[in-house]
RNA sequence: GGAAGAUUACCCAAGUCCGGCUGAAGGGGACGGUCUCGAAAACCGUUAGGCGAUUCAUCUCGUGCAAGGGUUCAAAUCCCUUAUCUUCCA
């Protein structure tokens, strides 16, 4: 949610910006104009009830005092239908502001680039070589499926397609990314480790801005309002859901891992086959609770936490900027790492980390207490995924991969493996 | 599944039958002060916060007694719905 102060006062700067993120002029004017009846409403009513209060106690102390009341009590008969109509029609403009604003997206952070689509988006940093294969590297899905620790067709079968099992050291494989990511962040990096609910109800969609404009991209519980998470996220941001904090909690650091669910509407025909892209997979979370002066910084170093996954397994990597075009409803700024995929001869995404400034803040009332000024305010709230799990295994498999079709275990999860440092085609 | 009772501010708790001098008593805790070398004790004081309107800011006003509706000039108090908890019955 936008700050209304700020979209009152600069309006055509916030107006402009919100252009540049795709929303119409014609909808930001209309909402600046509900504002202005809104709060002439209020004035209206607050009036009305002020002299209600007032001649209601009159009306008290004449009748304690046995004196008639009646032509008091008359007169405010019809102040008190006024205020139900005025109270009646301001309820209309608030539900019509609160639609417009549920829906309008964050600002971007004046340091993003302009530009409509991935192609403004701007590359900050390379990391590692992409190793050069003298043979023809196979996709991961291929690989992982000859091993016989990957299985696509009976995930098809049980569930539907873009589900999976893993098998085996697949499996292994699998839970030892997590565990080593999950303690590095909470080793090395200062984070809290959680595990969350998996489900969340409306309000904590609402709360980090899946809900309500994006509803097709998540699997609901029918006949309930529950909803499968999308990303941890979601629960993790919204633990301080309508609450204010002490200033000296802050900043505070949250990890998780869990399942993540997409419905992945409209993605039909990309990434078919593999990790890459699907209705269940693992992600290590990372979110973050920070005083506004500090939120930037945080941010970088989210960013770097994330890259520390990647360095520590040496798969290369690069990073880079979304533009304003690109990024997600809530953020102000969006760092994507992208992990080389050899198979397909480019970087893919495997982390996005966002600082969303107070917009979460503001939708989920989460606020902090100034300690010496006793002023309460929105915190700024990050969120960056440290990495998504699937995606680490396919960069794994193809990146590591030999020519007999076999793996090597990155040397940080050999010790997570029970000291396993190949998987090989079993004789 | 059924019945009865409960829900008041950071915590405990009075007020609800019988609506209006409740701008929610009282206590605990917390915080500040006096005293002290310092502390404890004692004493004095402060302690709904938030939200919204207004304002440069203050002042002020509106809202607020589990949540949401209703009745009334007026609701913690009367009525309805929902949630949670306790006890009892199956």
């Amino acid at each position: 949610m936008l700050d209304m102060k700020l979209f009152r006062n600069e309006f055509d700067a916030v107006s402009k910006q919100l252009g540049q993120r795709g929303v119409d002029k014609t909808i930001l004017d209309d909402f600046l104009k509900k504002d202005e009846r809104r709060r002439e409403l209020i004035q209206e009513t607050e009036k009305l009830k002020k002299m209600r209060n007032e001649v209601s106690d009159q009306i008290a102390l004449k009748k304690r005092n046995k004196e008639d009341a009646q032509a008091d009590i008359e007169s405010m008969r019809n102040v008190g239908r006024k205020i139900k109509a005025i109270d009646a029609e301001l309820e209309i403009v608030e539900k019509e502001i609160f639609d417009i604003a549920a829906v309008l997206p964050n600002l971007a952070h004046e340091s993003v680039p302009v530009g409509e689509d991935e192609n403004a988006n701007i590359e900050m940093k390379k990391w590692g070589k992409p190793r050069t294969f003298d043979f023809e590297p196979k996709p991961h899905w291929e690989i992982g499926e000859e091993l016989g620790i990957l299985d696509f067709e009976r995930g098809a079968k049980v569930a539907h397609s873009r589900f999976l099992y893993y098998k085996g050291l697949g499996a292994r494989l699998e839970r030892a990314i997590y565990n080593f990511m999950i303690d590095l962040h909470v080793d090395e990096h200062g984070y809290t480790e959680m595990i969350p609910p998996y489900l969340v109800n409306d309000e904590a969609m609402f709360g980090t801005g899946q809900f309500p404009k994006f509803k097709e991209d998540v699997f609901q519980i029918a006949n309930e309002s529950l909803t499968l998470i999308p990303t941890a996220e979601v629960p993790l941001t919204n633990y301080y859901q309508n609450e204010i904090l002490e200033e000296e909690q802050l900043p505070e650091y949250f990890t998780a891992l869990s399942p993540s669910f997409r419905s992945e509407a409209g993605s039909a025909g990309r990434d078919t086959r593999g990790l890459i892209r699907l209705h269940q997979f693992n992600k290590v979370e990372m979110v973050k609770f920070s005083k506004p002066e500090n939120s930037y910084d945080e941010l970088e170093k989210m960013t770097a936490n994330a890259e520390d996954v990647l360095q520590k397994l040496n798969l290369p990597y690069r990073v880079i900027v979304l533009c304003t075009g690109d990024m997600g409803f809530a953020a102000s700024k969006t760092y994507d790492l992208e992990v080389w995929i050899p198979a397909q001869d480019t970087y893919r995404e495997i982390s996005s980390c966002s600082n969303t400034e107070a917009f979460q803040a503001r939708r989920a009332k989460i606020r902090y207490r100034q300690s010496d000024s006793g002023k309460v305010e929105h915190v700024h709230t990050l969120n960056g995924s440290g990495l998504a799990v699937g995606r680490t295994m396919a960069a794994i498999l193809e990146n590591c991969q030999e020519a007999d079709g076999s793996v090597t275990i990155p040397e940080a999860l050999v010790s997570y493996m029970g000291g396993i440092t190949q998987i090989s085609k079993k004789k």
